[in-house]
DNA sequence: AGCGTTACTGCAATCGATTGCAAATTGTCA
DNA sequence: TGACAATTTGCAATCGATTGCAGTAACGCT
């Protein structure tokens, strides 16, 4: 830069203002120019980290997921690097673990990278990271997940909607005797949905029968449905909470000899990708997550750029998709 | 910092080499002692922003990545952030689209964050990326795939080993008329993968039938089945070069009617997650993804410390994970 | 006592931008 | 012609660390 200075004849700070579209109104248009076409020469690139000091900013967001490699994530992580991207901010992501002492520690690090705010797909129900963020002061958006308390803004589906659709579809096929495999309650999502579960089976004035898996995995699932088969033997629907506990339900159909959808019909949440291709096809809740990361990244640079502390929720609107995993339940009932 | 300075009654400067534990050994103890409890008194935390500028780094690693979607490279992403995180660094990812103009204008937005290096998983066989990075003096790491001039350090599977599992195995189970649908042979995966296709062939002394799909995705490998089918009717096993591939050739058979393996015999390629669930369960080749990102990073890491310029690959030993999807022909052949 | 070490600590420059304030130049109007 | 306004540009402080160099004090040794 001061090498643009002293080849185009001005000062620094000149330079610094013709290369600013908001300033450049302040230089004559002649050394404007002249600044410019220099600048071009000298292969000039601008040092973003002295500018941000300067500024006390990153321009740098932080992103928490619970686990990469789990599908739901990637779209979330795609609509979240999109957004951000076209804002002018770089995404950082960390994988967190399911520790909460190791989540802080992890959260410690990015915070020290300075960024400017943090997405958190990972908080359960009453999260102390959410707290903490707050205390030190860096805008946060939770995703996917909220938290019981109505502390920060969120992006999430409507999870009674969800289950409502997927035990609707149930009950409309002739299903009686209906069981939830639930997520973990320490997360919304697993919270949501099964008293959303319960609801919607009371409005068919139906008993609910619930299971909670361990965790969002597949072997939870086939263990949550391994349980529920040695109590409950004249179940003949399943609502899973998620689809890979949908996946795990499965795989413990098929160690059981039970097949899907002829002695049980199965469904998913979440619409995870290749979902379509499974055995049998799964018939779960889409939600739109790649739009959730969009409108979660755009609400924190509302939040980063004016300073907005209002916290809002928005309630993305999730849809059934039918596959084959559920049908009529045989008609021996 | 400065407030530090005062609240101890020493100057900044032993403030910084106080807090720094390489440096702390030019401090007296009983002042660092001093030093320390008022940092943590005063809630000190480090301005890395500073430092870096000081120091004309930024902790900060580029990902490039073509499809964030796509399950292969969710556990690299894994694996980079794993290795990054512990080394100090924070991977800053970007999804890059098809067109290479546009690749080289995200890359422009990731360096003007002032990226220590970089790791690209999107490179084609002749990239005009690799040689602009490397104008750039940014260190490079390919990773997934490599680049045909060998200008750079990579980590990728040995493709050519993989095609031959596959082969092997269709040619063990009795096949002789085998088909490869590549992948785009701009990508190495696409070249070394029908390179290794048809070597292995031609070991059996078999003739090979490739046909190239557009695309790595579910619906080129759909439509270069399609062309297969009609063009050559007596195949029995197709080895996929990739398993989305794979999953559009299941898509194709399901299509015309034909049944796997009972028709036709295919395995795919990566290993994807939840290719074991799939219709029928896929047999494929499996590449330890997340491995690959841990090496990528510990190499990208190593290259900016110790500033070592010099090249090497590292090959990756795939492994057959035999399933469902390939058994021995019709015995009417 | 005198001299050379060793151990600490302070000073001030530096990294590369941004920006409030002041100064200089030119233009405008009465 | 003089006063005042508008337009440009320069000056210098600032963001928060790091570090080479120099200076001081204490210590050891003959």
């Amino acid at each position: 830069m001061k090498q643009i200075a002293d080849a185009a004849g001005v000062h620094r700070s000149t330079v610094s203002r013709a290369l600013d579209p908001k300033k450049r109104h302040l230089v004559a248009d002649d050394v404007v120019e002249r600044i410019v076409s220099q600048a071009e020469i000298l292969g000039y690139r601008p040092n973003r980290i002295a500018a941000n000091l300067r500024l006390g900013r990153s321009d740098l967001v932080g992103v928490l997921l619970p686990d990469i490699a789990n599908p739901v994530f990637a779209p979330i992580l795609g609509g979240i690097t999109e957004t951000l991207s076209a804002a002018g901010y770089a995404p950082i992501v960390a994988e967190a673990g399911n520790a909460a002492s190791e989540q802080i520690s992890l959260v410690e690090t990015v915070l020290s990278q300075r960024v400017d705010g943090l997405i958190l797909a990972t908080v359960s129900q009453d999260d102390e990271l959410v707290g903490f963020c707050i205390r030190r002061g860096v805008p946060v958006i939770l995703v996917n997940r909220s938290e019981a308390r109505d502390r920060v803004s969120s992006v999430v589906s409507d999870d009674a909607l969800g289950m409502r659709l997927a035990v609707d579809h149930l009950a409309g096929l002739g299903h009686r005797r209906i069981a939830h495999i639930a997520g973990p309650l320490s997360t919304s999502t697993g919270t949501l949905r099964r008293e959303g579960f319960e609801s919607a089976m009371s409005r068919h004035a139906l008993p609910g029968i619930v299971r909670e898996a361990a965790a969002y995995s597949r072997s939870a699932g086939a263990e949550a449905t391994a349980h529920l088969l040695a109590t409950s033997g004249d179940i003949t629907g399943i609502a899973a909470a998620n689809d890979l506990l949908a996946l795990g339900v499965l795989d413990a159909l098929r160690e059981r000899g039970l097949r899907c959808p002829d002695d049980m019909s199965v469904i998913g949440h979440n619409d995870m990708p290749l979902m379509d291709v499974v055995s049998p096809p799964l018939t779960t809740v889409r939600i739109e997550h790649r739009e959730m990361g969009r409108i979660a990244a755009r609400m924190l640079v509302d939040a980063i750029k004016n300073g907005s502390t209002d916290i809002q929720h928005v309630v993305l609107r999730p849809e059934l998709v039918v596959r084959s995993s559920a049908d009529p339940p045989r008609s021996t009932s």
